[in-house]
DNA sequence: CGCTTATTTGACCTCGCTCAATCTGGGTGG
DNA sequence: CCACCCAGATTGAGCGAGGTCAAATAAGCG
């Protein structure tokens, strides 16, 4: 599992059965869960290993901006290696297993397997790449390309993991989710999914989502999924 | 002065003097001149010696998106060292020096002092951080508020490479680059200066901002400097 | 079958955008 | 020294995307 995210490099025997001996700690967690405070140290890395989480900062009036989405396989808080005091908080959005690592023993690793430690460099990159994009679509696209360009994304993500095919994926996040992921007000989230069902792009079932028509979609959020940095 | 980046960690003797033995190529660029493209692979790393320059991700109808903003002493790109795509472009704000580092002599360099690798890391780590800042900005606050967040912002950061003081810094942006960066419209910016000139929070000069009222403007930015990671 | 949480819809309002005109200061050539 | 030019700043008028508030409907779930 650990190995698939370790992406786009071949680890050596050694080096497979080094991550393997990692002292990891599975925890199951319910929906709105805490994994990461707002404030207070970290002393640990998590792994996504089933279920949707989060990262979140969070204003005064009970207002929240989510800075990224994790599903299954990613590394949401590789950040914290070397920025302890973490500036966000992390919760778990549907029902979620995500497993932990001690800070200590990472550290221990890179420094016995340097690949490692330029695999998870290049792993953190990935997730600075999407949050430029993200940083683009609050700057510069209107409520439609917004919901069009993090649909686009969510499939290819989900594809790259297994978790998706045939145009459909799991989505379980709540229009609630998505207006604090877009930078808008879930009203007119919910106005704006009507508008794309309208239009034949997506069809949005109860949990899972349809892409009708890819190039309609990719068109409404200018995709280019180069970011992804996807082979 | 590249020593003074690694930030938070001492290095040893010879730790300085591979770093002093890099080979550095510096170019001095005018206004608006392009320091890397959007497409085509980058091969080098570069450092902010004097000016401002920005990342940007552009979009049809001639908009763009400003992703981070680089003072003297920033080290802007480095992602390129693990992911040589870019998905997006550099460009001097002003006339700006630059200095050039080969990607294979900083592999090499961190291959022999893993210390300077993860110095470099936790820099790219605090850039990452102040994006998601960004990002925040531009879900959940209005106009003022991202002006006053990014006041604060860069107040501290050239405070903390000597170029600000006695509540003043140089702000050579033009009102199109706080639109593009803040994402918003310059008309808007303009009144939206305006509207903090008059409530006595800022004085913005020809080419030098002064802060009037440090409690208001952290105020209306919902300012926290946590994020920015300064000792 | 109630209770709670999420989605949907309507009416109205406002922040920020668009378009267009005017003003300003620094630079340039005569 | 002055007339001219031009990029950037400023201002006005009108509009529209998205927000607010509130109510109705639908969908879990014990």
């Amino acid at each position: 599992m650990i190995r698939k995210l370790g992406g786009a490099h071949r680890f050596s025997e050694a080096e497979q059965s080094a991550i393997k001996k990692l002292p990891i700690s599975a925890r199951t967690l319910s929906p709105q869960q805490d994994i990461v405070l707002e404030n207070g140290p970290s002393t640990q890395c998590c792994i996504i290993l089933d279920g949707w989480t989060c990262c979140y900062q969070s204003f005064e009036a009970g207002r929240r901006q989510i800075l990224s989405l994790h599903v299954p396989g990613d590394l949401p808080d590789l950040q914290s290696l070397h920025l302890p005091d973490p500036d966000f908080g992390m919760i778990a959005l549907t029902q979620a297993r995500v497993a932990f690592v001690p800070h200590a023993n990472l550290h221990r690793l890179i420094e016995r397997f340097p690949a490692i430690g330029t695999a998870l460099w290049r792993e953190a990159q990935v997730s600075a790449a999407i949050q430029r994009s993200w940083l683009s679509s609050l700057g510069r696209r209107d409520a439609r390309g917004r919901l069009a360009h993090l649909f686009c994304e969510l499939y290819l993500r989900l594809e790259a993991v297994g978790l998706a095919g045939g145009d459909i994926f799991p989505m379980p996040l709540r229009q609630t989710d998505l207006a604090d992921a877009l930078g808008l007000t879930p009203v007119h989230v919910n106005r704006t999914l009507k508008e794309l069902r309208i239009a034949d792009l997506i069809n949005l079932q109860i949990r899972k989502l349809e892409i009708l028509d890819w190039p309609g979609l990719r068109a409404a959020g200018e995709f280019n999924p180069q970011y992804l940095h996807l082979k």
